[in-house]
DNA sequence: ACATAATACTTCGAATTCGAAGCATTATAG
DNA sequence: CTATAATGCTTCGAATTCGAAGTATTATGT
């Protein structure tokens, strides 16, 4: 069946493609001595402000006890600075340092021109449909996880 | 500007899908107590024969030292087996056993279940420009992967 | 109010991946 | 033909990620 060899071809452009754009922006985000899970962190905290471990961990998909690791880095940098919540002693809230602020705006720049390189040459609808289509699949996959065996 | 936005989105989207995507597709895998790496030599070679190590890694996109991990894992297992090349000495052939050609075979019809599971919702104008889409983003990372800063 | 459960984070050990260095073999330059 | 370079694979150590177990704190049921 055709449709069955379409979902293989899917299966192995997607893991393909993916390596390739990882490997592109893995080299950009290397650049400023982060990796793409330090980039993330730090984007998350300038979109959104301030944050627990638990809600950077959720964003950026990640386990737990890896955000443990990737902040400890950034903190270790004094990029980010955690403090204990005061209503909830359990909880530890991270934020931007302001070195770190800085630092993230002025790689950002740098960040959407590497963008602008590997995007560039899609066309308005072929980007929209793109964006589109993914989200389709990355919601069943989604759905899908739940669920066991 | 809008596109400059959409550049970040599909980066988010991209990322964010394939987490999932590799979730569902890794449960899959593992429910066979294999993992993707596995499972792409054992699929690589089911349907291209045997190879030099070389060219599995090459083919899957891995480091050759990730490649003697991943093969001695499955030769500990009897599905596949080295063999030094007659003409070139510094070459392993790897080959299926005929055991890890049954073995493949059984469990190829239930992945092609589960990708259909996690496509089947795409139209098919949806799969055929999703992996048109994706190709073309794939090639020109692919391009700028190789140059220099 | 107190025992129990749930939650947030960290620590620990294991798995997987890579790059650099090492070893053996083959190709090449002169 | 021989020294040197290139090639193919493996070994080694480091980085990153996860899940399970541990610790501290907060919420819940009775």
């Amino acid at each position: 069946m055709q449709r069955d060899k379409d979902f293989l071809k899917l299966t192995t452009v997607l893991f393909r493609t993916m390596q390739h754009v990882e490997a592109v922006i893995k080299q950009d985000i290397q650049s400023y001595q982060l990796n793409t899970s330090e980039f993330g962190a730090l984007e998350l905290l300038y979109n959104r402000g301030a944050q627990p471990m638990q809600s950077i961990a959720s964003r950026t998909l990640m386990a737990n006890s890896s955000m443990t690791y990737v902040i400890d880095k950034l903190e270790s940098r004094k990029l980010i600075y955690r403090k204990q919540d005061e209503k909830d002693k359990r909880v530890m809230i991270v934020d931007l340092t302001d070195e770190g602020r800085t630092f993230f705006e002025c790689i950002f720049e740098h960040h959407i021109i590497a963008l602008k390189n590997l995007y560039g040459h899609l066309t308005d609808e072929e980007l929209t449909l793109l964006i589109q289509t993914l989200k389709k699949v990355g919601y069943k996959a989604k759905e899908l996880q739940g669920e066991k065996s």
